[in-house]
Parts: C-alpha cells; structure tokens; sequence
RNA sequence: GCCGAAGUGGCGGAAUAGGCAGACGCGCGCGACUCAAAAUCGCGUUCCGUUCUCGGAGUGUGGGUUCGACUCCCACCUUCGGCACCA
C-alpha cells in the first residue's frame, strides 16, 4: 500500500470513528438535499463515469458543507432490471445473488471515493423493504385511476417467443437473436402522464434545470394549440371532426384522411368498397409500426371509402380516404388534407390525383403572405384569419379552439421477472383486484428457473401465481408482470431520507422539510425518461396528499461522458475501458478525483488522457513541498506581503465561484497559481514571514478540501491542528484586499492594444485617467501628428484612444 | 425534415451584462542537476515576418453593428444531440 491509498484509508477511518458525516436532523432547517443519481449495479464494477458523477458532485456538496450547511448526500442502488436476468439466464446465477454481490462490491468502491456520505440512508431498489412501498403507490395511483389497463402492443420476438422490453430492441431487432422484432396486442399497465401533461410543460419555466432538457421535456410532450372542426357526412347523418392547428388553412381542404384503425371506418367505407377498404386495413395492421413509419416520410397509401364529408364553409364535397399516415393516437384520429399547404398531404394528393388548392400566397401589392382562394378573408395574414375563422366556426357550432398534446401514457408493464411484481390478482368472479395494503409486499420469489423458453419465470412459478381472491376467497392468478425500473426510480429520492420506515413510504411531515432535492446531477440521457417520470409521480403524490410540493428536482446538471482515449465511447467489446481501481490504488482518490475535475469541463466530459493524472501527481507534489522545511524564522509578528495578500482573496474568490457553478477545472487551475505563488514567496527567503505563510498555507487547505478532502486532512494535520479539516468554516475573501496599489492598465490605439501602463491606484476617475494616460511619455509618439478624437476608458482596466 | 447545442494553439481547456484571446495544464524544445537515464527544477512555446524590438494575421466561413466582437445581429459550413408522418 503506497502513501496516497494510506492517506484515504486512513482518513476515511477517522471520519467513521467520529460520525462527521452523520446527517443531522436538527440542523434540517440548514438541510441542502446534494442527489447524484444513484447507480445501477449492473455486472460492471464502478466505472469511470461513476467517479465523475460522485466524485465531482461531492465537490460541491464538500463547499456547502463548509459553508454551513446540513448536507444530506445519501447513495443507493437502483437495482432491478434486466442485465442482472439476462444474466442468469446466460449463466444460471440468481439476479438477487449476483445483484447482492454487485451491490457489496460497489459499495466498497464508492466508500473508497471517500464521499460525504452518511450511509445509514442507503437504499436498494430489490429489497422487500423498498418495493413493498412501490407496490403500495402503485396502488395509490389505481386507486385515483392513474394507473389502468389497456390493451395495447408491445414488442414480440418470434423467435425467442416472449416479449421484450425496448431496452432489447436494437433497430427493429431482437438483441439476442436479431430476429425482426413484431408488435402484438397485450394488457398492459399505463400510468397516466397525459393527466398532468399541461403541468409538466408549464411548471418548466420555474425550474432550474438546463434549457436543453426543459426543451426536450416540452417537444416531447408536444402541446399544440389549434381548432377543432366538424365536418359531416350527410349521407351517413354523421360527424367527423378534425384537428387541426392550421385552421387558417380551411379553405385549402380537398379531402379528409383518417387512420386505418379508426373505429368508424367501416361505417364510412360504402359496399362496393367495404372489401378493398378491409383489405387495406388488415394490411396495415399487419404491418409493423417501423415499416408503417419507414423513413423520414414513408410512402403514403391509402384507399378511398366511398364515402364524402361536406366542407363545413364552402359545403364542398370532400373524399374521405382511410391512410397510413393519420394515428389514431393523436387528436382524433382524423386529419384534413390540405395538399397546398402540408408536405405529407401533398405527396398523399399527388399519388391519388386529388386536387391541391393554394390558399395562402403573396396578392400583389402585399408583400407579406395572406390569405387567397379564401372567401370573405381573402387579404388576411394567416394569424389573424385563424382567429377568425375559428370565430366563424364556433358561431355556426362547427368546431371550436382545444389543445393537443404528443404525450402518451406511460406503459409501466413488463414480462418479466427482475422487477417489483405488480399487486393485482386476478379472480375470474372480480376481476383485477388489488392486493390488501396490509398483506404488502408481493414478494418476489426466489425459486424460480430461468430456462429462456418464452415464458416469463414468474408465469412459471405455481407457488407465486395461485392466490385466493382478496375479495371472494375464490381460486385466483396473480398479475405476473412487474413494474418497468423507472417506476423504482421514480420516487427513490423522497425514500432516502426516511429509507427505515416500515410503516409508511415516508413521514410526509419530514418529507416535506427535506425535499424538494436542492442539486440533482444525473445524465442526460435521461431527460424524457427518469426526470419525467420522477416529476409525474411527485405531481400524483401532491394531489394524493402526500407531498406539499410538485416538482422533486429544483436544480438540475448534467455531467459529460468521459469516453475512452481513443474518444469513442467506453466500452468492453471495444476494448478502450478505463478502469478507476488502478488509479485509485495507484495514486490514492484525490488525484483520481482531481485528474478528473481538472481534464474536462463538468458538462461536456471528453476523451480520458494519462496525462491528467501526471499533472495533478505533480500538483500535488509541488503542494506537499509547501508544507515541508519551513524556513526558520523567530518572528511572531504577522507582516503582509500585499501581493500574496491579493492573490489569496483572489482566489478564496475564484476557488468558491468555481465551484459553486461547476467548473472544477478553473477551481484548480486557480490553486495551482497559488500554490506556485506560495512556492515562490517561499523560496525567495529575504522576505519571508512565517506567520503570514502559515496563514495562507491554513486557507490554502481550506481551499483545497472540498477537491481533495484526504490530502487537505493530511495537510490540515502537518499544520497542527487537531480537528477535521471540515469542522472549519469556508474562508471568506475581502473585497477591499483585492485590489494592489498600482493598476495595470491596458492602452489601446484605435482599438488594438499597444501598451501597458501602471498607474496608482488613486487615480480612478475617468477625468483623471485620461489626462494622465495623454500625458504619458509612453503614449506620446503614438500621439504625433494626430487628433484625438475620443477617449475610452473602462474603469481599472483598459484605455483606448481613437485618433485620426 | 423540424428543434437544439457546439466549433478557440499540436492536445485538454480558460476568457461572454462587448474591454489586454490562449489562464491553468499536457506535449514539445532548450538549459540545470546526473557518468547516464528517470524524476525534479528553470526558461520558451498561436501563426507569419523580424533588425529581439517590433510589425502583421488570428477564436469554423463570409458579411454587419461598435471606439472596441470568441462574445451581439444576418447568411452559410461542419460536428454532436433530441424528435421524427403529432395534422
């Protein structure tokens, strides 16, 4: 064992011994809830971007802490999930067996990271003691109908007979056999996202998240606003109203398309075409969703029903085809073709010879596009002729303004068998019944076999799926999905600070108190996935009563990706992984940490380089000869040297800035100027003050703390001091010692930098300046023969004279 | 196709309420120490020219605004990410 791992080791055994990182909860009112994603114990050990998500986070977190907060940074595992089945499927070991090992061996890792951390709060997602909890808001949400089932397709591999999660779906393939992936009908389990879809988008605003990920977020849930319009077919005394955001448009109509599975499709298709439109229609269902969607814009098919709807204004009539491209999932399942005006209904136009109707151009005089072809709002801009064609529609009944959204429920169902089991029964007299709160958890049994014959093990297990109804006592099947992972991870972070509950999910009083989360720092990756989901459950949660509070994550970052040095991703069939346990035992998990906090910018990540370690191995070299062979000196008087004096607040100023904003790689650069400061104030000798260079060595190590919490112990230690490092208090910087008594100031000629000029610093107003700088010997020749015909100056920094 | 982000030395990256571009490092070069090497320390390091002190160019490309632009505006190029028949 090297000195740096003994440094870490030892350290790391002291702060047990004294519970520093116990979490408080009288100081609650101080609370700053720090969240890293928690991990996912895959069969992977800690990789490096494990390292730079906690290690970095804790940067952070470390600064908070001595600046006086009650920081609460708890770890857990997110530990169901299919690698650990796929797993045991290859191999025969039980995913809770190989989970469980995982989940040893990472922990042991990630309290080698040294981390503030107290681990009393650790949770895991398999254990019977969280899931039991899952299962109980599961519940909750049936019980308030956000949870429901439908029927609905889901992806079917042929040839392994089961049913995949998309996690195993690779471009339309089955990940382990690639056969092409097909969809079939099955019940499932939704949650209702679509209930809270208008508050997801719009509580974005209040968020302090990364306007990439809000931007996301809103796109994907897709709110459009627009109009519906009745159109309606005499014949068949029927109505057919469409969705439309382009209502200005509406005279440009040459037909009405609607989705093969819409249910009023055979009404509309006349005898003699009820066969072909059948044919049509069993064809695309037939059709998987890819091939249906082929290509930026597939081919567009369809077949005429026979059938016409009336134009609401012009009383035109209008053909009504059955079409590949209309989803019933959206609006109503009804489009109106406007080929003038819409790419996809022009190709569609164009293929079947219907007529395209411009309605919207220039008209002469006019340079900006209006309205033509149009009837009485001929002459209008587009903006205002939806206005008031969608007036004139909702006089005459004929439709009226609604609003649209992308979003669809969240499919929480999965076929198998590493999950939270999902607390339904099923009795042929009852039906779907829900398993009584008191008889929680549904455990998930351990005997079962993983033998991959396309039945989920759970189907497979007698024991588990016979039950007596809840309510009738009569035979009975238990649901045998269980819940998709993200549903586990949806509601973690307000399990963490209540994690020993047995009786409730959490106190909500305490709850309420600890969360929202203050600093969340998770991928990006999951910006329409876990941040959703996590902000649909606290929204249910609010309005169950639970939570006082509706959005989970006040502030948001994402870390980059530290890729391999051949900058492609990291991974073991590429062979260009970088494992953190070399380094670390190597040269200890500071200049792991630190190596990594100075390569990269926190949010971009980048390509792993050796060279990163070799200079933070030197940093901390230099650093270590700060503290050693103090030049003997009897004086106990304090004399300050000025310049060393500004460069300290300087940087106690840069070094907080730094990190409060995450750039951890100024934050060291800023150190390492004061370290060669020191090194050079020290080595000079003449001048040398040990008073005054022990006192910047003790904000030194402040300073260094947070970025290297065993080393600045150490350094704390050489110092003589007897407590933790972290039981000082953050170094304040004086604004008035920034300053030195003689400013550098920049002096431009027409803009471009010619000189550099010192001048006492009392000399500050624009007046003064600017007859001093004129007057000066150094700017005079530049000043030959020319007008001055300004004078900029921007205050203790730059002088710039225009001349002609 | 639509939406978004980013383009700065050989490399990682600094600097944006418009004010000295290249901080801090890696690498490289020269020097010191050494029999030698490694390690360490010192000096240099955007490019071109140079008389060694300056001059010119320079933050993807081309324009613009300004005393002054990496930063703001317009157009374009490249790379990456999100969505992708959403009416």
């Amino acid at each position: 064992m090297n000195y740096s791992v003994k440094i870490d080791k030892k350290w790391q055994k002291r702060w047990e011994e004294q519970s520093l990182y116990k979490f408080n909860k009288d100081r609650i009112a101080k609370k700053l809830y720090c969240l890293p994603m928690f991990s996912y114990p895959s069969a992977d050990k800690l990789h490096i971007g494990h390292w730079f998500n906690y290690g970095l986070m804790d940067v952070w977190s470390r600064l908070k802490w001595m600046q006086g907060y009650e920081v609460f940074q708890p770890m857990g595992f997110d530990a169901f999930g299919l690698p650990a089945e796929n797993y045991a499927i290859k191999t025969g070991i039980h995913p809770r067996l190989s989970t469980m090992q995982n989940i040893d061996f990472m922990r042991k890792q990630l309290k080698a990271m040294g981390l503030i951390c107290d681990w009393d709060y650790e949770l895991s997602t398999c254990s019977k003691e969280y899931y039991r909890f899952t299962q109980l808001l599961f519940l909750k949400l049936y019980e308030a109908g956000l949870a429901y089932q439908k029927e609905a397709p889901v992806n079917w591999c042929p040839s392994c007979q089961t049913v995949l999660a998309n996690e195993q779906v690779t471009e339309g393939s089955c990940e382990r056999c690639q056969s092409t992936v097909t969809k079939k009908n099955l019940r499932q389990w939704f949650f209702k996202t679509t209930a809270y879809q208008a508050e997801l988008v719009d509580c974005l605003k209040e968020l302090d998240w990364p306007n990439e990920t809000k931007r996301i977020q809103t796109h994907w849930i897709g709110r459009s606003e627009g109009v519906y319009v009745k159109f309606s077919v005499p014949k068949l005394q029927q109505e057919l109203t469409v969705f439309t955001t382009r209502v200005d448009t509406l005279y440009g109509v040459t037909f009405l398309a609607m989705a093969p599975e819409h249910p009023l499709v055979a009404q509309l298709a006349l005898p003699e075409y009820q066969e072909q439109v059948k044919q049509y229609v069993e064809a695309a269902k037939e059709q998987s969703e890819r091939e249906r969607m082929a290509g930026a814009l597939g081919d567009k098919t369809g077949i005429f029903t026979g059938s016409y709807a009336e134009h609401p204004l012009t009383k035109e009539q209008l053909p009504i085809y059955i079409t590949n491209y209309v989803l019933l999932g959206y609006g109503t399942g009804i489009v109106m073709g406007v080929p003038g005006h819409d790419q996809r209904d022009a190709l569609f136009a164009k293929q079947y010879k219907l007529p395209i109707k411009k309605v919207v151009g220039e008209n002469g005089e006019q340079e900006r596009e209006v309205l033509i072809n149009s009837a009485e709002f001929n002459g209008l801009q587009p903006k205002e002729a939806k206005q008031h064609i969608a007036q004139e529609l909702a006089q005459r009944q004929l439709g009226g303004p609604g609003t649209e959204y992308r979003l669809r429920d969240w499919l929480v169902s999965r076929q198998r068998y590493w999950g939270t089991p999902i607390p339904i029964i099923y009795c042929p007299a009852c039906g779907a019944v829900p398993v009584p709160e008191d008889e929680l958890p549904v455990v998930l049994p351990d005997d079962v076999s993983f033998t991959p014959d396309g039945e989920s093990p759970l189907k497979k297990c007698q024991t588990f799926m016979s039950v007596n109804c809840p309510k009738c006592n009569a035979s009975a099947t238990r649901e045998a999905d269980t819940l998709d992972t993200f549903v586990d991870s949806a509601w973690y972070f307000l399990r963490y600070p209540d994690n020993k509950n047995n009786s409730e999910p959490f106190d909500q009083k305490l709850i309420n108190e600890m969360l929202p989360v203050d600093m969340y720092v998770g991928g990006r990756e999951h910006a329409a996935m876990h941040f959703l989901y996590a902000r649909f459950i606290t929204k249910a949660l609010r309005d169950l009563g639970y939570l006082n509070f509706g959005e989970p994550f006040r502030s948001l970052i994402h870390q980059g990706v530290i890729l391999g040095t051949d900058g492609q991703k990291m991974s073991k069939s590429k062979g260009n992984t970088v494992s953190p346990d070399q380094y670390v035992e190597k040269y200890g998990a500071d200049v792991f940490r630190m190596a990594l906090m100075f390569g990269f910018a926190f949010r971009e990540g980048g390509a792993w380089d050796e060279g990163f370690v070799r200079s933070i191995t030197r940093f901390v070299g230099r650093m270590e000869q700060l503290f050693c062979e103090l030049p003997g000196q009897t004086s106990s008087e304090t004399i300050v040297n000025q310049k060393l004096d500004a460069l300290r607040h300087r940087v106690i100023q840069k070094v907080t800035q730094m990190i409060e904003r995450f750039q951890f790689n100024n934050a060291i650069a800023q150190l390492m100027e004061l370290c060669t400061a020191l090194g050079n104030y020290k080595a000079a000798g003449a001048n040398f003050n040990k008073p005054f260079y022990r006192e910047l060595l003790a904000d030194f190590v402040r300073l260094l703390a947070p970025l290297a919490p065993h080393l600045a112990e150490e350094l704390w230690s050489t110092l003589e001091h007897e407590n933790s490092v972290f039981k000082e208090q953050w170094p304040n910087y004086d604004p008035k010692k920034l300053e030195l008594s003689e400013i550098e100031w920049a002096l431009q000629i027409n803009g471009v930098v010619r000189q550099k000029l010192l001048l006492d610093s009392s000399i500050a107003n624009k007046e003064d300046v600017e007859q001093v700088v004129l007057a000066s010997e150094k700017v005079k020749p530049y000043l030959a023969g020319k007008q001055v015909l300004k004078v900029i100056v921007v205050p203790k920094k730059l002088v710039n004279i225009v001349l002609k």
